[in-house]
DNA sequence: ATACCGACCTGTCAGC
DNA sequence: TGCTGACAGGTCGGTA
């Protein structure tokens, strides 16, 4: 589901509402897909932890924990996946199906993982997590240019890959790439530094205005307000197949690269 | 080493 | 109304 906005907006709306706060007790579920560490690893890293902090690491929350007797070097890692949620909630509101863990806070509220296609992880760290891959918010237009020059694999398929850049998803990739005018299937290497650095623009632009809008919310994405974001409107390629191009009114084109379906239009990309 | 492709899951929606 | 199949914001492992 989130992308590097989503996850943004969530992580920044979580810090605000339970940073300081500290987990009393936690509730798994049965269900191991979700746990990337052990039930019993997870349960005794989070329980009695203050959460520090509540920030973005490529698609991946990262909560920063403390406690008493320990620096504050250990971490939960939470990827949400395609559908994966983090719902503040009060003891008494009904338990949502599919949900894979509880954690009580010293509030007296709970922080909630809820996840029907469990495609999410969790994790705890003892050591520093910088994720998979180089930060798109971060990354200069010269070492942007390096990650991409050498790879043979569709622009499309390239941007997806963590390993490269973290927190680019299927609405972001094509979203940058409409604005950069650049096809999908370009093979990456293939692309002119003028071209990377046109891509490497665009996706700053996209993603600092889907923060700002508070991400895209398609069918059920809400942050950690339960708020909708609205970055959707200004969507110019995904979800628009057939219908027209904004800038040239030509058809918008679905096809599937990389194994995701993606969305461009057969004019202005080249 | 690199790049496709299915598998992993549940829910929803279109079409019959 | 109800069934079937396609599809969905992501990632991983196997295979070519």
């Amino acid at each position: 589901m989130p992308e590097l906005p989503e996850v943004e907006t969530i992580a920044n709306g979580l810090h605000k509402r339970v940073a300081g706060d500290r987990i009393e007790s936690v509730w798994l579920g049965s269900k191991p897909e979700p746990l990337k560490s052990t039930a019993a690893e997870i349960s005794s890293t989070l329980q009695g932890s203050r959460l520090a902090r509540v920030r973005r690491v490529g698609k991946h929350i990262v909560f920063d924990l403390a406690s008493e007797d320990l620096p504050a070097t250990r971490q939960w890692i939470v990827h949400l996946g395609m559908t994966g949620r983090l719902l503040i909630s009060t003891p008494e509101d009904e338990l949502p199906k599919h949900t894979h863990l509880v954690a009580r806070l010293e509030s007296g509220r709970e922080l909630r993982f809820v996840d029907p296609r469990r495609f999410g992880r969790l994790e705890v760290r003892q050591n520093s997590f910088t994720g998979p891959g180089a930060e798109p918010l971060q990354i200069s237009a010269d070492d942007f240019a390096q990650l991409f020059h050498r790879s043979k694999a569709p622009i499309k398929g390239a941007l997806l890959n963590q390993k490269l850049l973290h927190g680019v998803g299927n609405i972001y990739a094509d979203e940058a790439l409409i604005r950069a005018g650049i096809r999908p299937r370009r093979r990456a290497h293939s692309l002119t530094r003028t071209e990377l650095n046109k891509l490497h623009a665009a996706l700053r632009k996209v993603l600092h205005a889907a923060i700002k809008a508070g991400g895209s919310s398609i069918s059920d994405y809400v942050d950690a307000n339960g708020d909708e974001g609205f970055f959707q409107i200004q969507h110019r390629a995904y979800g628009r197949g057939g219908k027209p191009c904004l800038t040239c009114k030509t058809p918008i084109k679905k096809i599937v690269v990389a194994g995701r379906g993606t969305h461009y239009c057969p004019r202005c990309q080249k």
